[in-house]
RNA sequence: GCGCUCUUAGCUCAGCAGGAUAGAGCAACAGCCUUCUAAGCUGUGGGUCGGGCGUUCGAAUCGCCCAGAGCGCGCCA
């Protein structure tokens, strides 16, 4: 078994301590608050003051002075009030590194006193739709399950499915209404009865719909579904074979859904599981002497006599259990069964209540001696108003409902199959690709909202900014491990192998550090049950990991030996990464990570807005359009001296046209281009690629006109095309319409620089994805009005 | 009425077994493509951590009070 850094520094500080007489408890690290300072630090001496009576200081220096001989650290000091800082050497930090890259579980560690925790979540209901709740249950149930697993606990998943209170009579009921004939509602048969029903889950959903409609405005149908749900409670079998029915094709429905979103279970026993088990709770209470009748319910009281809470209702006045007692008698079927010694419950945290009173209801019953009980309660997925998540009509958000929404939403930035028809063999093909996409894209993205946020603290659903693709964002981490992905091909090709990681930069270093810290992550996690804290250490991760490529190169290092052992840190960095996306559980991002090419162009084109600058003058006040124009369209603006007047949404052809205001002496506008999102609008041909026209520029004798940036786009599009071996987007540029009176702007001149009022660019469609921005800036000199028209499309 | 939870940058959120200069992402602004995927990197601006009192050498973090928001409270699950 290999240590992990901070064990081994916690060892060595556990020494130290013994050795000077001090409590030992004290003797740990954390990773530094101050990375300027060191790379771990200390606080036990600021704890240790307070009982031994002594300054700080005084025991943080006589520490320190003991750890000085070790040359793990490079650098010991005590600052502040006492901490004592510690920087590991850089021969440690390359040991650890070395263990980790060569241990299968990257150095993580193992439980040695495995436990069998039961997972309680998703709990769907049958014959209910699926709604946000139980997304977030999964979810979060899931990536636990996972982390658990990892660690070596035995875990055993138990969907818990409502199948069995009183929504059940109800749908028998509705059923009746309409098929009366049908065998199941005979009182007096006992078997034979048919082994398939005529309904999908949908029929079923849309039966229970009436059925709730119909009992909430009708005492009688109420009553009929209560004597219903009693009878079939008890055993009666036409209407237990038509549950089982019911059940069988609800469970169907939701393993699917779950199965959609990656999410798992060993058990798929319900309430209906426990109801036999009701009956011995009923006896132990009794036997105990913790029940008692109350207003005809059969209840246990809970809390202190002064500060009494909310009883437990084991049974209803009319005999009926309670969920209450379901959940309790679920408890000892899984310590007695499955032998749990720990099960935690998934739930909106609008539960918590329910939970803390099924918890002390089975200690009274004493079903809690040998068992650790938890509930984790998540907060609500909230709408735009902050305020859970409704549909417009007020309704329950449905799982189903949210899904779509998102990929209506994808959809809008992906192309459509008519795009990309070209590069597969039949549309319905490419039909097929953009929908498994879009789906992929959209679950994603739904399960990385859950999951990025501490998850008892809700989040609000942002439907525009979660099909994102920046910043803190799944597919942040995945881009990390597609670039590693790229370099690990790379080196195979070129003969450069892993080899001993050594430390030469503070980049690496960095990056060392930060892997360090996996073990300690992950078993927060698990202490905390919180996802989030793999999420964010994912995302730091990945961060670093760019800073670090981006600092240097890994193919081109100064020497084959740092090229090796960078090759060997992003090769653990990305094993990292995976391990961690796959305790998320996020796998479906794989998909993006090793493409390349078109698929990739259009997997990535996403939300790639076009942005409008227009700043007026030299060193003036910056004019913000709205920031994301379609370019299939026109959108007019004017400038003034301080803003854009109007952003006229009369959008025709392929024109934007710019319009300066009367009066100015000096204009600018700068023009920033997404390509990739112009290919999505219709402009993308396959063939020719995509070109950029910037024309008819008005009165151009009287006015300089300087575009730049121009040839360096076109230049990176050269490297790429070689380097991609593709084949290459023409490029065109003209000069016509410049004359003699044309004066080169000196302000914003590039090293490209062109004088002309025509520039055609011609861009093929894999150089895009490589190049997603482009910038053109149109200085304007002039007194008069300008306006700049520029043409996107193929077809000039 | 009783109870639970929350309030940190313009927005969405981290940080909370007390610790040294409160962090990210988005949005804004300024740079960076002849170099391993620019879905990126570097930098700038922006906060009296809802308010008050207390405990402490030291409070976003602990306690009390107040304000605001949300949620839950015996026969629905």
């Amino acid at each position: 078994m290999t240590q992990t850094l901070e064990q081994k520094i916690n060892k060595k500080l556990q020494q130290t301590f013994e050795k000077l007489g001090l409590n030992p408890q004290y003797a740990t690290v954390k990773t530094s608050d101050r990375p300027d300072l060191s790379d771990f630090q200390c606080n036990g001496a600021l704890a240790l003051a307070k009982s031994e009576r002594k300054n700080p200081r005084e025991i943080a220096s006589q520490i320190a002075a003991e750890l000085e001989q070790d040359q793990a650290f490079s650098k010991i000091s005590v600052d502040g009030p006492g901490f004592i800082n510690l920087s590991i050497s850089d021969n440690l930090l390359s040991d650890v590194m070395e263990d980790m890259s060569q241990d299968e579980r990257l150095g993580c560690e193992k439980t040695d006193a495995p436990k069998t925790v039961v997972l309680d979540f998703g709990a769907p209901n049958v014959a209910k739709d699926m709604h946000v709740g139980h997304l977030r249950s999964a979810v979060i149930g899931e990536s636990i399950q996972r982390v658990e697993r990892f660690i070596g606990n035995k875990v055993i998943s138990d969907t818990h499915l409502g199948d069995w209170g009183t929504p059940m009579g109800m749908i028998i009921s509705e059923i009746m209404l309409s098929h009366p004939d049908w065998p199941f509602f005979d009182d007096d048969k006992k078997d034979g009865f048919p082994d398939s029903l005529p309904y999908t889950v949908e029929d079923l959903t849309e039966i229970y719909k009436a059925a709730n409609a119909r009992c909430k405005e009708d005492e009688s149908a109420r009553q009929q579904a209560r004597i219903i749900t009693a009878k079939f409670q008890d055993g009666h079998p036409g209407y237990r074979a038509l549950w089982q029915h019911l059940r069988r094709i609800s469970v169907d429905a939701v393993k699917k859904n779950f199965d959609a979103l990656d999410v798992h279970f060993d058990l798929w026993l319900g309430e209906s599981d426990a109801h036999e088990t009701c009956y011995k709770i009923l006896d132990l209470a009794q036997e105990k002497g913790v029940s008692e009748k109350d207003d005809g319910a059969l209840i246990i009281r809970l809390g202190e006599s002064n500060k009494p809470k909310p009883p437990v209702i084991l049974q209803k006045t009319d005999g009926g259990f309670t969920y209450h007692i379901t959940d309790i008698a679920t408890i000892k079927m899984r310590v007695d069964d499955l032998h749990a010694d720990e099960i935690i419950y998934f739930t909106d945290k609008r539960q918590a209540l329910h939970f803390e009173q099924v918890f002390e209801a089975a200690e009274k019953l004493g079903l809690v001696k040998n068992v650790k009980l938890q509930h984790i309660g998540f907060g609500t997925v909230n709408g735009p108003d902050g305020k859970p998540f409704k549909t417009r009509d007020g309704g329950v958000m449905k799982l189903e409902a949210l899904i779509d929404l998102s990929k209506d939403k994808v959809k809008e930035s992906v192309p459509t199959a008519e795009d990309i028809a070209k590069d597969f063999t039949s549309k319905e093909e490419a039909q097929h690709y953009i929908d498994n996409l879009v789906d992929e894209i959209a679950i994603a993205a739904i399960k990385f909202q859950d999951l990025k946020n501490n998850i008892a603290s809700g989040y609000i659903f942002e439907l525009d900014d979660f099909a994102k693709f920046d910043g803190k964002t799944g597919p942040y981490i995945q881009y990390a491990i597609a670039r590693i992905n790229s370099i690990m091909r790379k080196a195979a090709t070129s003969n450069i192998n892993e080899g001993k990681i050594v430390i030469t930069t503070k980049e690496e270093r960095d990056l060392a550090l930060k892997l360090a810290q996996l073990n300690t992550i992950i078993w927060r996690t698990h202490q905390d049950k919180e996802p989030s804290i793999i999420s964010d250490y994912a995302y730091t991760l990945a961060q670093t990991f760019s800073t670090f490529y981006n600092a240097a190169s890994i193919m081109n290092a100064e020497s084959a030996e740092v090229a090796s052992s960078r090759l060997r840190l992003a090769r653990l960095t990305r094993d990292v990464l995976k391990l961690l996306l796959y305790l998320l559980p996020r796998e479906q991002f794989f998909i993006l990570a090793d493409t390349v090419g078109l698929k990739s162009v259009i997997q990535t084109g996403i939300n790639r807005g076009i942005k409008i600058i227009a700043t007026e003058g030299v060193g003036s006040i910056s004019i913000t359009a709205p920031r994301v124009i379609k370019v299939n369209t026109s959108t007019k603006f004017q400038t003034s001296k301080r803003h854009i007047l109007n952003s006229v949404d009369q959008r025709q052809g392929a024109n934007l046209n710019l319009t300066a205001a009367k009066g100015l002496n000096k204009a600018w506008f700068q023009i920033k281009l997404s390509v990739t999102e112009l290919s999505f609008e219709g402009f993308f041909d396959l063939d020719t690629g995509l070109k950029f026209q910037i024309t008819n520029i008005f009165k151009p004798s009287r006015f300089t006109i300087v575009i730049r940036k121009v040839i360096i786009i076109y230049l990176s599009i050269i490297r790429r095309y070689h380097r991609l071996n593709r084949h290459i987007g023409q490029r065109r540029i003209d000069h016509t319409g410049t004359d003699a009176g044309t004066k080169l702007n000196t302000v914003c001149s590039g090293r490209n620089t062109i004088i002309g009022s025509d520039v055609n660019i011609l861009v093929s469609h894999e150089q895009l994805f490589h190049r997603p921005q482009a910038a053109f800036i149109i200085a304007v000199e002039q007194t008069g009005d300008i306006a700049v028209d520029i043409n996107f499309g193929t077809d000039f």
